[in-house]
DNA sequence: AAATTATCCGAAACCGGTTTTGGTAATTCA
DNA sequence: TGAATTACCAAAACCGGTTTCGGATAATTT
């Protein structure tokens, strides 16, 4: 049924292994040799098994990348673009992409060692990369090509890409400051990775150039999701000091916080300023719209594909490290500072006191409008 | 380096067809020599490579997952679990998944049909089944093993799992109609894809079970993204018969009704009821929360991959096919019928005309409201 | 014309496993 | 005790490719 380098060899009347060096480009083999061969090769279907190519080459032509479902919600959004990326760049390449995932962090390292050494893969990419990365430490010891999606420590060692997310956040911070704004609040996501310690730099560099001893940065830890930063800006809206503008680590939690701005009858955009970063979809269709960094997903995976290639099959190859940098999409959830601290915790008491009496008139509109 | 089963075998002093042999389980060896080959093989961390095994076997023990990513806005939600479940079943079997990433309908074929050929994966998973799938016909014959993720024509041949969507649709709709409903909107997804005919079917079932002349039903298609949501609905609402309720293929699409419902002042849920069919994160955080279908995801990728293990292994099994429920999550976004469709349009009408007024007072609230 | 050099291809080794074959030693049976 | 099993394992064949080696033929040089 499939057809084998043999068959195809035979049906030439050549040798098989003048046929793999037909195929494989060999000088010494005559023009009209790899002609005919090409063309047979074509006729009858030919492609050889990579599986069987892999014995002698020692290549799987597969590249790795584990995931942890469990932290759904901040992996989600990113993934397919950046798959695509990957698996495009590899492509070219004759390499595909073995996607698995793990259930544990324990699972997650055994995996990628079996993976390794059962030769499924010949080089890895670790996304979300974490303060010393225990998969760095067992992908080391068995000399396994990586590349890291983000950064971490001893990075002159490695090939990796990120986006320049310090400088990110040091441009939204200036930004709110050049706003007037004062009093910032900083959500970060998860602290075990190192994006989390970049983007809080970036906001600390940002106050630090601007500082005049007026500005107050509150900082928070662990809010990944919509309902973390929902709940999380209610209370800081609703404290005696509350921020005027929320940098957020993450997509997902500016969402929660403009939910919680509205919730409280404010105005995201006017009363409270919100930044996020990543540029989900959903930051395009919220009202206001998120002001937000956009990573480009796609060339993130590319760019990683394009280095582990590179350091499989080009020996001695010096790694690389490439930084880029985001686009700020400039939306409708920030902008001039309307009230100070002070005032704004004053008029979210007196919106509060009023919010039913509103109600009422609210609900005598909608009758007369019935009628 | 990398330890080899020759490698092992010297080192026990025995021949490697005796190491295979033992590590296999084959009966011949005898039950001390066994002992002594597993210790060695954890000792030395030796694992047979996975490339070197499938030449002799035939068998990659990997299974493809051809996506279409530019096709993101349908595929992107229920990916990650998806693709979880097939991983974590399959896992069991020693199984990888390879997952490639095509540009265009033509790539995608190619792609099935090159994955196959060069033995790179055993049998293919397909998800968003299409009205006479050409995957399928390329698979076909070229006898790759497959599992359908949703329904097609001639199902009898093939193994497959979906969700019972008609009867999904089928019950929103009497639910609907018990509500009170009488004008029906329904906003169908991807034409091409064989979901969207058994998603209009249940409609039309439901509606078809209750009839009595009174029921109105319109139908649209290539709702998929959440703007077609909105773009559609405001349309709808603001025609002379507008529906009172929607129904929606596509989670994404029902948030775009959501949003349309709001921006014309109305109160989804009350005014105007939609129900969606996914179970998509974002449904749980609009307001009001979206009454929709939730579908498990990772149970469907899971028993895919089992599915397709037996494919694989036993020979001269039958094809199976599994239908499932998906469950409703009764949330805010329904309700009883609160206007029929002129009264819902006067209802609009008027409610434009005085828009422009109670914005007035609104600014004039806030005004006094800051002193 | 002889010697040298290119050109081209077949034969064979090899990659790291699996599976078959066959032979020896120990057991069982008659 | 001799024959027939049985238990065990080494050796070899095999899977489908790639790569090395060496030889035959043609082309070039001396």
């Amino acid at each position: 049924m499939k057809i084998t380098i043999q068959d195809l060899a035979d049906h030439l009347g050549i040798s098989k292994g003048t046929v793999s060096r037909a195929l494989r480009g060999y000088a010494d083999v005559s023009a009209s040799t790899v002609e005919r061969v090409q063309q047979a090769a074509k006729e009858l279907g030919y492609q050889p098994s990579a599986v069987a190519q892999g014995i002698k080459t020692g290549l799987a032509r597969s590249v790795g990348l584990i995931l942890l479902p469990k932290s759904r919600a901040a992996s989600r959004p990113f993934l397919m673009q950046f798959i695509n990326g990957i698996s495009t760049s590899i492509a070219k390449h004759g390499y595909t992409l073995t996607v698995a995932t793990a259930q544990s962090d324990a699972e997650m390292l055994e995996l990628h060692r079996d993976l390794f050494v059962q030769r499924k893969v010949d080089g890895f990419i670790l996304p979300r990369t974490m303060h010393n990365d225990p998969r760095i430490q067992i992908l080391d010891q068995l000399k396994a090509p990586l590349v890291l999606y983000g950064q971490t420590e001893n990075l002159t060692q490695y090939s990796w890409f990120d986006i320049n997310q310090v400088e990110c956040f040091r441009r939204a911070t200036t930004r709110l400051l050049d706003f007037g704004h004062r009093h910032l609040a900083f959500l970060g996501g998860d602290v075990p990775l190192f994006y989390n310690s970049l983007r809080r730099k970036g906001v600390e560099f940002g106050i630090r150039e601007f500082d005049r001893g007026e500005v107050q940065l509150q900082v928070f830890e662990n809010i990944t999701t919509v309902a973390d930063g929902l709940e999380c800006a209610l209370r800081l809206l609703q404290s005696s000091q509350p921020p005027t503008c929320f940098l957020c680590a993450l997509d997902l939690s500016a969402l929660g916080v403009i939910r919680a701005i509205k919730q409280l009858e404010l105005i995201p955009g006017e009363h409270v300023s919100v930044i996020g970063y990543e540029g989900i979809p959903e930051g395009e269709f919220s009202e206001p719209s998120l002001t937000t960094f956009e990573v480009d997903q796609y060339e993130a995976g590319f760019q990683c594909g394009v280095k582990l290639m590179q350091l499989i099959h080009e020996k001695g190859v010096k790694v690389t490290g490439t930084l880029t940098m985001a686009v700020l999409l400039e939306r409708g959830s920030d902008g001039p500072v309307r009230f100070n601290s002070s005032e704004l915790a004053t008029f979210i008491r007196n919106r509060k006191r009023l919010l039913s009496s509103q109600e009422k008139l609210h609900r005598m509109t909608e009758k007369s409008l019935r009628n």
